[in-house]
RNA sequence: GCGCGCGUAGCUCAGUUGGAUAGAGCGUCGGCCUCCGGAGCCGAAGGUCGUGGGUUCGAGUCCCGCCGCGCGCACCA
């Protein structure tokens, strides 16, 4: 039981002898104050009107009605408008550490998601170039989600989807002939709506010198899908399912799809064209799905794949995608729904991210998807590494737009959060290193960690019994943003601790002790950098 | 024009789902350091939380109106 827990209870049992509803349930939180305690509620408040009392009365009678030793804490003060504070003991603080050392990298875990499935779909990028800026912070955003997810109990699908189908693939094909007509010396232009990249030239020159026998457009595609994998390998990722658009009309799921919305009577014929009503969904004006011409627009394979999507089984689903496609939330949702294959109108959920800036000697890198210059996921993982891409992809939530300084990414100073954190896990590795030490034999059982009543050593081991709680609630509301925030505080108070108090060489029970919390350090920030796909050397 | 997102310190951003005196990093200014790695540490200055209303014991957070920025508004994807 953590002692936010041991208090939840007692206060409850305190609660209910004043009379308070069977219901009751009491909220604690960590002051941002720490003269406000290691924790406190606002039951008193909440519980003024069900008990027609002052907040500070309730507060004060709560107060005498409550068990120290129960509730496991030293002291209890009544403040401001009717706050409850609680203080710890030293020594019911540092106990937790023992909790952390023994679970190692199962601290943070918890089984919120009973081992349900759920499918994380991102990146998806058209095989029609190299992955850009954008896809790179879905992919470091994707990812993080899922290990979040996992790590809180799901069993995650990590999938991409290839629209391998679309008008996109054949205005490749035709920018790539015209550049190969273009080496066979004619003058030609690529197509409207086409790509003009350089890739596109050397996509030319290689169909032209080994092709294999494909046509242009199976080369290009397998061509540009093997970039795109390199991309991702050099980024880490990796996906367990990758699923292809074509798919969809091979098997007839996108017939079967226009079949079902039809029968369910929501889509009517206009101008020769076939429409749902997506105004019955919150929709701003109903959408084409079936175009005069007789093929589909974008969003029906979408609706397909979804569908596809529940029929394996993923009754949750999560799309992480760029901000520029929230036009089609609505859309694939309205189609789902108007299935009625027991889908809520939530499914699937969405992860949207905001733009990406890339910035460099104090300039913006500007992106002209048009003339084919962008920054691409490989350009900043060669630059600054992998580890410094991810974290500068996961510090900010996803819904802010985001800078991305390279040249802070790069530099190796403690002005660069990702060296901060790296460098405050590898000093702890440095302790036992320099200790000779193996840490994985380091306990906290039988150590007398009462003596850790330092403020700096209450101060971080307070911040990793943290831990647990931020990750679920991360998983929770998707977002890895509040690791990265958390690892850089963490990191500031380890590092802090790590300047003031030593290790090694000191009274043989401190250094016992202090060696735990060392432990305790190294694994929380390993966990965490873990979650965010970012790797923890023992030494820099 | 409509929809979605954003607006917090000079800069880049957090803000525990409505809590107490709004925080961090960088930058600026001042100071410290014979150290398990100086890739360090301490301190200070710096704010009308875009703006005007509303909701209530209590608002950066929720609601409404404005202003500014980004993205999207096809029988494109």
């Amino acid at each position: 039981m953590t002692a936010a827990e041991q208090i939840r209870a007692e206060l409850v049992r305190a609660a209910r002898s004043l009379g308070a509803p069977e219901d009751v349930d009491p909220l604690l939180e960590r002051p941002r104050e720490t003269s406000h305690g290691d924790w406190a509620t606002n039951l008193a408040m909440v519980l003024a009107k069900p008990l027609r009392s002052k907040p500070r009365d309730i507060a004060d009678r709560l107060r005498e009605a409550i068990d120290l030793e129960r509730a496991g804490v030293s002291r209890i003060e009544v403040a401001g408008p009717g706050f409850m504070n609680f203080w710890l003991d030293a020594g019911r603080i540092a106990s937790g550490l023992s909790e952390i050392i023994s679970a190692d990298e199962r601290y943070g875990q918890s089984d919120a998601g009973g081992g349900k499935v759920v499918n994380v779909e991102f990146v998806s990028a058209n095989p029609t170039g190299p992955l850009h800026v954008g896809h790179g912070r879905q992919a470091a955003l994707g990812d993080a989600i899922s290990t979040l997810l996992e790590t809180t109990g799901w069993k995650v699908t990590r999938e991409f989807y290839y629209n391998d189908a679309g008008v996109q693939i054949d205005n490749l094909a035709r920018s790539v002939d015209a550049r190969l007509s273009e080496l066979d010396g004619n003058s030609s232009e690529i197509p409207e709506g086409g790509y003009h990249g350089e890739y596109i030239r050397e996509l030319a020159e290689r169909y032209k010198t080994d092709n294999e026998g494909m046509s242009v457009r199976e080369f290009a595609v397998r061509e540009l899908r093997r970039e795109q994998d390199l991309d991702l390998q050099a980024f880490g990722v990796r996906f367990d399912k990758y699923f292809l658009e074509s798919s969809l009309y091979t098997d007839g799921m996108v017939e079967e799809t226009v079949r079902l919305l039809i029968a369910s009577g929501k889509t009517y014929e206009h101008d020769g064209a076939l429409w749902l009503r997506t105004t019955d969904f919150g929709d701003d004006k109903d959408r084409v799905m079936r175009k005069s011409d007789g093929t589909y627009t974008y969003f029906l394979p979408d609706v397909a794949y979804h569908v596809t999507k529940w029929k394996r089984g993923f009754h949750r689903a999560i799309d992480v995608q760029g901000a520029d496609h929230h036009s089609t939330v609505t859309r694939v949702r309205a189609g789902l729904k108007a299935l009625e294959m027991g889908m809520s109108g939530e499914y699937p959920e969405y992860v949207l991210h905001q733009m990406v800036t890339v910035m460099k000697h104090g300039e913006e890198v500007k992106i002209s998807k048009r003339a084919g210059s962008y920054v691409t996921v490989r350009d900043l993982v060669n630059e600054v590494g992998r580890d410094a891409v991810r974290y500068f992809f996961l510090m900010r939530k996803s819904d802010s737009q985001l800078i991305f300084n390279v040249d802070l990414a790069a530099s190796q100073s403690e002005e660069n959060p990702i060296y901060y954190i790296q460098m405050a896990h590898a000093r702890m590795c440095g302790i036992f290193r320099v200790g000779e030490i193996d840490p994985a034999s380091v306990s906290a059982d039988g150590a007398p960690l009462e003596v850790l009543s330092e403020p700096e050593e209450q101060e971080l081991i307070k911040a990793l019994l943290d831990f647990p709680a931020l990750v679920e609630s991360a998983a929770e509301t998707l977002e890895p943003h509040r690791i990265a925030t958390y690892l850089l505080e963490t990191a500031r108070v380890a590092h802090l601790w790590y300047h003031k108090h030593h290790v090694l060489e000191q009274a043989e029970d401190i250094t016992r002790a202090r060696l735990a919390l060392a432990r305790g350090a190294q694994i929380v920030l390993r966990n965490g950098m873990r979650i965010l796909g970012i790797t923890s050397p023992e030494r820099m």
